[in-house]
DNA sequence: CGAACTTTTGATATCACTCAAGGGACGTGG
DNA sequence: CCACGTCCCTTGAGTGATATCAAAAGTTCG
């Protein structure tokens, strides 16, 4: 019974820091995200237009909601990252209004609408979770449309990379200074609204600053008191303070 | 009993287009939503760092969510319209991360949060209704976010008078071609992360090619077809068609 | 070892910003 | 009814941040 109490089941982890679960609750969700499959880099896993069916959650590797435009340009407008789910309520609608895409091989669940009409209706503490799973996504992105909205080049990349660095800690993917980001130039100038030439010189000016490192994928946060004060990075929308009972 | 079903109640009308509504659900929506206040323009309903209680209803009037930077600016990043409501499940969070502030008088109503639980458990139409209208405000996010992200200035201020076109017809508050936008530059500057010196040239634009056409702060659609064309507006993420049961 | 992808660099172009001042519109009080 | 203040819209000139284009250098992986 233990074994199935995964400690490496992001999900768990990240629901459990919004509320803390039984370990019924904890062997209960391992039972439903037993099964992942594999999907490979760049794949999509819902495309605009179709109708969704059932809620995707990935357990490891990074993911994107995205539009594209007509011209073909293409907008991130989250990340799922480990341990994130898609949206609980997208059933309710009947066409995707954006797509889901891998941006990295991932290992992901799709959970039933019936399950999680169960998660929802007789997991409380769960349910209270997935709730709260919702606003901190929503505040994610209004925080993002922020971040494009008024923020210079070099701030809109540091807040993006002090935004990962909690969100990965939180699941146990990030130390206090460093992670493995897996994201292009490309992929980071979709999401910040920026071309990824530009992207590039913003990240060396972080560089030549001495507030970052980066090393074969790997990200190292030099001087994250700086990094947070060049973004103006304020986290309270991540919502990760515990919470009055 | 049928005054009660008050056709000029924006929220009924709003989440009826969503969820057909029966006549024992609106005279109950009417019945909550009977004593509005008044709340002149420029005036907080409530800041970034309060705890929430109970969720804002605007019947009447532009409010809007914004936040705001270290150096005064301001960045609104949504606008809630009459029949708008907050985010139902805010009081799942200890602080808000944003402030919600009018922009023009309103009539509002603060529903409490037991008020609100009792829809959600004892008023399945309405629920529903409640839920789909929170995809549908996230989803406007995201479109929110592409706008600014990757939509020069004047392709951004034709893609946010079409949505409000639309959203307003939803209220009754438009008509094919025209709307009352008590709106300033200054607002839509902050909304679309341009300066408000820019929205203005952009909106002469739109003007001189013939449009919109802007008279007392009313705005008429002079060219939907091609102010449409211009935003490369889809509405699908408005959700405004009727779903399958 | 080669192919495909990603990062980096340089040169040029442009969209949007800032600053500053003038012109309307509207309301209030004399 | 006029005078004035305030807020909003408009205009011009100059600047700056970021985009675009094109090519080279580096990386990864079969």
């Amino acid at each position: 019974m233990n074994a199935h109490l995964d400690l490496s089941n992001t999900f768990i982890r990240k629901l459990d820091a919004f509320v803390p679960l039984s370990d019924a609750d904890k062997a209960h969700l391992a039972q439903i995200t037993a099964k992942p499959r594999v999907v490979e880099t760049r794949t999509d896993l819902i495309r605009e237009g179709d109708a969704p069916d059932g809620v995707f959650l990935i357990l490891e590797g990074f993911a994107c909601r995205y539009k594209l435009r007509a011209s073909g340009a293409r907008h991130i407008t989250a990340y799922l990252l480990p341990g994130d789910l898609g949206d609980v309520d997208a059933p309710l609608l009947s066409r995707m209004d954006h797509a889901i895409g891998t941006l990295t091989p991932c290992r992901v669940v799709r959970l039933e609408p019936a399950v999680i009409e169960d998660l929802l209706q007789n997991h409380p503490r769960i349910a209270r979770a997935l709730r709260i799973g919702t606003l901190v996504d929503e505040a994610t992105l209004r925080e993002w449309l922020v971040n494009v909205g008024c923020r210079s080049a070099v701030e809109r990349i540091a807040h993006l990379l002090c935004e990962l660095l909690l969100r990965l800690q939180v699941v146990g993917l990030a130390s206090a200074d460093r992670y493995a980001l897996p994201l292009t130039q490309l992929d980071l100038a979709d999401t910040t609204g920026l071309s990824n030439v530009h992207v590039n010189r913003s990240l060396q000016e972080l560089r030549r600053r001495g507030l970052i490192l980066q090393k074969s994928r790997t990200l190292e946060i030099l001087d994250l008191p700086s990094l947070k004060g060049v973004a103006e990075f304020k986290p309270n929308y991540l919502h990760l303070e515990p919470r009055a009972a």
